[in-house]
DNA sequence: GTTTGGATTACT
DNA sequence: GTAATCCAAACA
Protein backbone atom coordinates (compact mmCIF):
# COMPACT_ATOMS: atom_id res chain seq x y z
CA UNK A 1 0.00 0.00 0.00
CA UNK A 2 1.16 3.02 -0.87
CA UNK A 3 2.27 5.75 1.81
CA UNK A 4 -0.01 8.83 1.25
CA UNK A 5 0.94 12.69 1.55
CA UNK A 6 -0.85 12.28 5.11
CA UNK A 7 2.51 10.58 6.82
CA UNK A 8 4.42 13.56 5.27
CA UNK A 9 2.36 15.86 7.78
CA UNK A 10 3.49 15.49 11.05
CA UNK A 11 6.72 16.39 12.38
CA UNK A 12 10.02 16.05 10.55
CA UNK A 13 11.88 13.73 13.22
CA UNK A 14 9.35 11.28 14.21
CA UNK A 15 8.08 11.33 10.10
CA UNK A 16 12.18 10.59 9.21
CA UNK A 17 12.06 7.91 12.14
CA UNK A 18 8.92 6.18 10.87
CA UNK A 19 10.23 6.17 7.39
CA UNK A 20 12.39 3.78 7.93
CA UNK A 21 11.75 0.12 7.13
CA UNK A 22 9.19 1.22 4.00
CA UNK A 23 9.94 0.41 0.69
CA UNK A 24 11.14 3.23 -1.61
CA UNK A 25 9.88 2.45 -5.36
CA UNK A 26 11.42 4.37 -8.44
CA UNK A 27 10.99 2.87 -12.03
CA UNK A 28 11.73 -0.68 -12.04
CA UNK A 29 14.05 -0.40 -9.13
CA UNK A 30 12.69 -0.31 -5.16
CA UNK A 31 14.54 -0.99 -2.01
CA UNK A 32 13.75 -0.58 1.51
CA UNK A 33 14.47 2.86 3.62
CA UNK A 34 17.40 1.89 6.00
CA UNK A 35 19.06 5.33 6.95
CA UNK A 36 17.44 8.98 7.05
CA UNK A 37 18.22 11.94 8.81
CA UNK A 38 15.58 14.74 9.73
CA UNK A 39 16.20 18.78 9.12
CA UNK A 40 14.36 21.11 10.62
CA UNK A 41 13.18 24.96 9.84
CA UNK A 42 13.25 25.78 13.25
CA UNK A 43 16.37 25.73 15.53
CA UNK A 44 18.63 23.54 12.87
CA UNK A 45 22.06 25.53 11.87
CA UNK A 46 22.59 22.56 9.37
CA UNK A 47 19.29 22.57 7.81
CA UNK A 48 19.09 24.15 4.21
CA UNK A 49 16.75 26.27 5.31
CA UNK A 50 18.57 28.00 7.66
CA UNK A 51 21.74 28.85 5.30
CA UNK A 52 19.23 29.06 1.60
CA UNK A 53 16.31 31.14 0.82
CA UNK A 54 15.68 28.99 -1.88
CA UNK A 55 14.50 26.34 0.32
CA UNK A 56 12.38 28.31 2.39
CA UNK A 57 10.64 29.53 -1.28
CA UNK A 58 10.65 25.60 -1.86
CA UNK A 59 8.56 24.91 1.36
CA UNK A 60 5.99 27.59 0.77
CA UNK A 61 5.72 26.75 -2.97
CA UNK A 62 5.46 22.91 -2.61
CA UNK A 63 2.99 20.38 -0.49
CA UNK A 64 4.22 17.87 1.80
CA UNK A 65 5.76 14.91 -0.14
CA UNK A 66 7.15 16.59 -2.13
CA UNK A 67 11.06 16.37 -3.76
CA UNK A 68 13.47 18.30 -2.71
CA UNK A 69 16.62 16.99 -5.19
CA UNK A 70 19.97 18.80 -4.07
CA UNK A 71 22.84 18.93 -6.01
CA UNK A 72 26.15 18.77 -3.79
CA UNK A 73 29.60 19.45 -4.22
CA UNK A 74 28.65 19.91 -8.24
CA UNK A 75 28.53 16.29 -8.53
CA UNK A 76 26.17 14.29 -6.57
CA UNK A 77 22.72 14.99 -6.16
CA UNK A 78 20.60 14.20 -3.08
CA UNK A 79 16.66 13.48 -2.02
CA UNK A 80 14.64 14.90 0.27
CA UNK A 81 11.06 14.77 1.06
CA UNK A 82 9.24 18.01 1.95
CA UNK A 83 7.43 17.48 5.45
CA UNK A 84 4.81 20.16 6.20
CA UNK A 85 3.55 19.49 9.72
CA UNK A 86 1.70 21.63 13.00
CA UNK A 87 4.43 21.40 14.77
CA UNK A 88 7.16 22.81 12.37
CA UNK A 89 8.00 22.26 8.73
CA UNK A 90 11.52 20.09 7.38
CA UNK A 91 13.12 17.68 5.43
CA UNK A 92 13.55 14.08 5.41
CA UNK A 93 17.07 13.44 3.75
CA UNK A 94 17.26 9.57 2.58
CA UNK A 95 20.69 8.17 3.17
CA UNK A 96 20.75 4.85 2.21
CA UNK A 97 18.30 1.90 0.83
CA UNK A 98 18.38 -2.18 0.88
CA UNK A 99 18.17 -2.87 -2.90
CA UNK A 100 15.27 -4.75 -3.64
CA UNK A 101 14.03 -4.91 -6.99
CA UNK A 102 15.94 -3.81 -10.20
CA UNK A 103 19.13 -4.76 -8.74
CA UNK A 104 21.07 -5.71 -12.25
CA UNK A 105 19.85 -1.77 -13.41
CA UNK A 106 21.36 -0.40 -10.49
CA UNK A 107 24.91 -1.85 -11.09
CA UNK A 108 24.80 -0.95 -14.32
CA UNK A 109 24.09 3.08 -13.65
CA UNK A 110 26.19 3.02 -10.72
CA UNK A 111 28.97 0.76 -12.38
CA UNK A 112 29.47 -1.70 -9.34
CA UNK A 113 28.77 -4.99 -8.83
CA UNK A 114 28.67 -4.95 -5.03
CA UNK A 115 25.21 -4.95 -3.41
CA UNK A 116 26.27 -3.32 -0.74
CA UNK A 117 27.36 -0.61 -2.31
CA UNK A 118 25.05 0.02 -4.29
CA UNK A 119 22.80 2.25 -2.49
CA UNK A 120 24.76 3.05 0.81
CA UNK A 121 24.71 6.65 0.69
CA UNK A 122 23.06 9.31 0.01
CA UNK A 123 24.90 10.26 -3.47
CA UNK A 124 24.51 6.47 -4.37
CA UNK A 125 21.40 5.76 -4.32
CA UNK A 126 20.14 8.53 -6.46
CA UNK A 127 22.66 7.15 -8.71
CA UNK A 128 21.19 3.86 -8.90
CA UNK A 129 17.23 5.04 -9.03
CA UNK A 130 17.95 7.83 -11.56
CA UNK A 131 17.05 10.37 -9.49
CA UNK A 132 18.30 13.61 -10.57
CA UNK A 133 17.88 17.67 -11.04
CA UNK A 134 14.86 17.22 -13.23
CA UNK A 135 12.55 15.29 -10.34
CA UNK A 136 13.18 18.58 -8.46
CA UNK A 137 9.94 19.28 -6.88
CA UNK A 138 8.28 16.18 -8.59
CA UNK A 139 6.05 14.80 -5.74
CA UNK A 140 6.33 11.45 -3.57
CA UNK A 141 2.68 10.97 -3.52
CA UNK A 142 0.87 12.13 -6.28
CA UNK A 143 2.83 11.44 -9.32
CA UNK A 144 2.73 7.26 -9.56
CA UNK A 145 4.80 6.79 -12.66
CA UNK A 146 8.53 8.71 -11.14
CA UNK A 147 8.77 7.51 -7.16
CA UNK A 148 6.84 6.71 -4.26
CA UNK A 149 7.06 4.70 -0.56
CA UNK A 150 5.21 1.70 0.35
CA UNK A 151 4.23 0.34 3.56
CA UNK A 152 6.16 -2.88 4.50
CA UNK A 153 5.42 -5.90 6.50
CA UNK A 154 9.56 -5.58 7.52
CA UNK A 155 10.06 -5.98 11.03
CA UNK A 156 12.94 -3.27 11.50
CA UNK A 157 14.32 -2.22 14.81
CA UNK A 158 15.54 1.81 14.27
CA UNK A 159 18.05 3.19 16.16
CA UNK A 160 19.28 6.77 16.31
CA UNK A 161 22.79 8.50 15.97
CA UNK A 162 24.41 11.69 15.47
CA UNK A 163 23.69 13.60 12.09
CA UNK A 164 26.79 13.30 9.43
CA UNK A 165 28.25 14.99 7.20
CA UNK A 166 27.35 18.39 8.62
CA UNK A 167 29.47 21.01 10.25
CA UNK A 168 26.68 22.70 12.94
CA UNK A 169 24.37 21.07 15.07
CA UNK A 170 26.03 17.80 15.09
CA UNK A 171 25.34 16.82 18.56
CA UNK A 172 20.80 16.42 18.06
CA UNK A 173 19.97 12.57 17.37
CA UNK A 174 18.42 12.96 14.06
CA UNK A 175 20.11 10.40 11.98
CA UNK A 176 17.64 6.89 11.88
CA UNK A 177 19.07 4.04 11.13
CA UNK A 178 18.07 0.35 10.94
CA UNK A 179 20.21 -1.88 13.28
CA UNK A 180 22.68 -3.88 12.19
CA UNK A 181 22.16 -3.42 8.57
CA UNK A 182 25.13 -3.57 6.18
CA UNK A 183 23.47 -1.14 3.93
CA UNK A 184 23.64 2.35 5.98
CA UNK A 185 26.99 4.38 4.84
CA UNK A 186 29.42 3.73 6.54
CA UNK A 187 31.47 6.87 7.09
CA UNK A 188 31.40 7.78 10.92
CA UNK A 189 29.80 10.96 12.69
CA UNK A 190 31.29 13.30 14.88
C1' DG B 1 32.08 40.28 -11.05
C1' DT B 2 34.57 37.14 -7.96
C1' DT B 3 34.94 34.01 -4.10
C1' DT B 4 33.48 30.32 -1.10
C1' DG B 5 31.67 26.35 0.86
C1' DG B 6 29.14 22.41 0.88
C1' DA B 7 23.35 16.53 3.37
C1' DT B 8 29.83 13.07 -1.06
C1' DT B 9 32.29 9.42 -3.35
C1' DA B 10 36.06 6.72 -5.13
C1' DC B 11 40.62 6.03 -5.62
C1' DT B 12 45.66 6.20 -3.76
C1' DG C 1 44.55 11.83 2.33
C1' DT C 2 42.43 14.21 -1.59
C1' DA C 3 40.73 15.21 -6.39
C1' DA C 4 36.58 15.77 -8.92
C1' DT C 5 33.24 19.67 -10.18
C1' DC C 6 28.84 23.09 -9.89
C1' DC C 7 25.56 26.35 -8.00
C1' DA C 8 23.58 29.59 -4.79
C1' DA C 9 24.90 32.88 -1.42
C1' DA C 10 27.76 36.28 0.12
C1' DC C 11 30.86 39.72 -0.59
C1' DA C 12 33.33 43.69 -3.14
Amino acid sequence: MRISSKFFKKDPVSAAKSLVGKRMVCGECSGIVVETEAYATENDKAAHTFTKPSARDFISNHKAGAAYIYLNYGMYWIANVLVKGNEGNGFILIRAIRPDKGIALMMERRGRKKIGDLCSGPGKLTIALNIGGEDHGKSFTRNPKNFWFEETKEITTVTSDKRIGISRSKSLLWRFLEKDSKFVSKKKGR
